[in-house]
DNA sequence: ATGACTGATCTTATAATGCAAGTGGTTTTA
DNA sequence: TAAAACCACTTGCATTATAAGATCAGTCAT
C-alpha cells in the first residue's frame, strides 16, 4: 500500500502491496473486531497509538483501493462512517491465521489474544459465521442468528474482569 | 519489520511487527516455494527485484528473530545457506490464505497464481503435507512420501509451457 | 594470476513516519 | 447566544526507512 507500481503478478506479492505495511491491517482489525466506525474512535481507542496523519492517509488509501467505504454520518455533518467491504470482510480467515500464528510465536498478552484463540478453535465454520455477521453490520445484509462478535467480546471482557480482580 | 518497540500485545499486531513489511514474506515465499537457499539465488531470481542491501538487511533481521537460520556452505567459504525454521514453516497456512485472497481480489497473473490455487484447493491436509516436506528440506526431518513441492512445481511448469506455446 | 562469483556495504535520493500544532467548521453547554 | 468542546483532517518539520546502483574484498575454477 504505498506502491503504485506493480512488482509482480504473484498473489502473495499483490496482497502485500495492498496490505503489507504496519498500519493497514491494524485499522481493518479495529473496524472488524472493535466495530470502530469513525476517525476519532479509530484514533483514540487505538492500542498501538496511530498518528492522525497516518490514519487519515490509510483511510484514504484503503477507501481508494476498495477495502473500505465511507459514507456521511447523518447525525453529524463532518463525521464519516467507515465500513468494511466484501473484499476486506474476506480477510477474516487471513486475520484468523495471523492471530493463530502470533499467539504461538510472539509474546502476546492474554487479554488481547483470547479472541485469536476462540477464532482459531472455531475454525472455518466460525469464520464464515463472523463474515455473515460483518456483512450485516457493514453491508446491509440480513442479521444472522449467531453473533460471533458478541461471543468474542464476551470472552474478552471475561478475561479483562478476571485479570482485574486477580490484580 | 523494523520496530524494536512493542506497540501492543495483540497477536495480529505482533505478527505485523515481525512480518508486516514489503519484503520479509517475499523472501520467505522464495525460500519456501522456490527453494532458494542463498543470497545470490534470492537476489537474482527475485520476481520483484529486491535490492541487495534490503535483502541483506532482511536476511539479518529474519535470522535474528528466529524465522530463518543460516549455516556455512561447505562448498564455498563465503556462501551461506539459509533455511526456514519451525516458526516460518508454520507460516504455510498464512501464506496460503494470502495467496487465496490475492487471487480473488487482485490482478494476479495466471502463471504465478497456479500454486496459490492448488494450495487453496488442497486445504489444510495439503498444507500439513507441505509443512512436513519443508521440515525435511530445511530441518533434517525424515522425507515424507508426498511431495507437495513437486506437485506445485509441476503445475507451475505446465502453465508456463501452455502459455509459451499459446502466446 | 586472472577473471568471474559471492555476500555485503556505501552513496545518494526518495519516501514513510511520528509528533505537535493548526484549520475551518459543527455541536454542546452554560 | 456566546463560549467551549468536539470533529475530521491538514500542515510543518525532524527523523527514520527504503530504494537503486556502484563498489568492495574475499573466494573459487581455470
Amino acid at each position: 500500500m504505498v506502491d503504485i507500481v506493480q512488482r509482480s503478478g504473484c498473489p502473495i506479492n499483490l496482497t502485500l502491496e495492498m496490505l503489507g505495511d504496519r498500519w493497514s491491517l491494524i485499522i481493518i482489525r479495529d473496524l472488524m473486531f472493535g466495530n470502530r466506525r469513525h476517525f476519532r474512535e479509530l484514533l483514540t481507542h487505538s492500542e498501538e497509538g496511530i498518528a492522525s496523519n497516518i490514519l487519515a492517509d490509510r483511510l484514504r488509501r484503503l477507501t481508494e483501493s476498495g477495502l473500505l467505504s465511507r459514507r456521511d454520518d447523518p447525525s453529524h455533518k463532518q463525521k464519516g462512517i467507515y465500513s468494511l467491504t466484501e473484499p476486506s470482510i474476506q480477510l477474516v480467515p487471513l486475520l484468523a491465521q495471523m492471530g493463530a500464528w502470533g499467539r504461538r510465536h510472539t509474546r502476546v498478552s492474554e487479554e488481547l489474544s483470547i479472541r485469536a484463540e476462540l477464532l482459531e478453535e472455531g475454525g472455518p465454520a466460525m469464520w464464515a459465521a463472523f463474515m455473515e455477521e460483518l456483512r450485516a453490520l457493514h453491508l446491509d445484509a440480513p442479521v444472522p442468528e449467531r453473533s460471533v462478535f458478541a461471543e468474542l467480546q464476551a470472552a474478552y471482557l471475561a478475561v479483562v474482569a478476571k485479570n482485574a480482580e486477580a490484580g
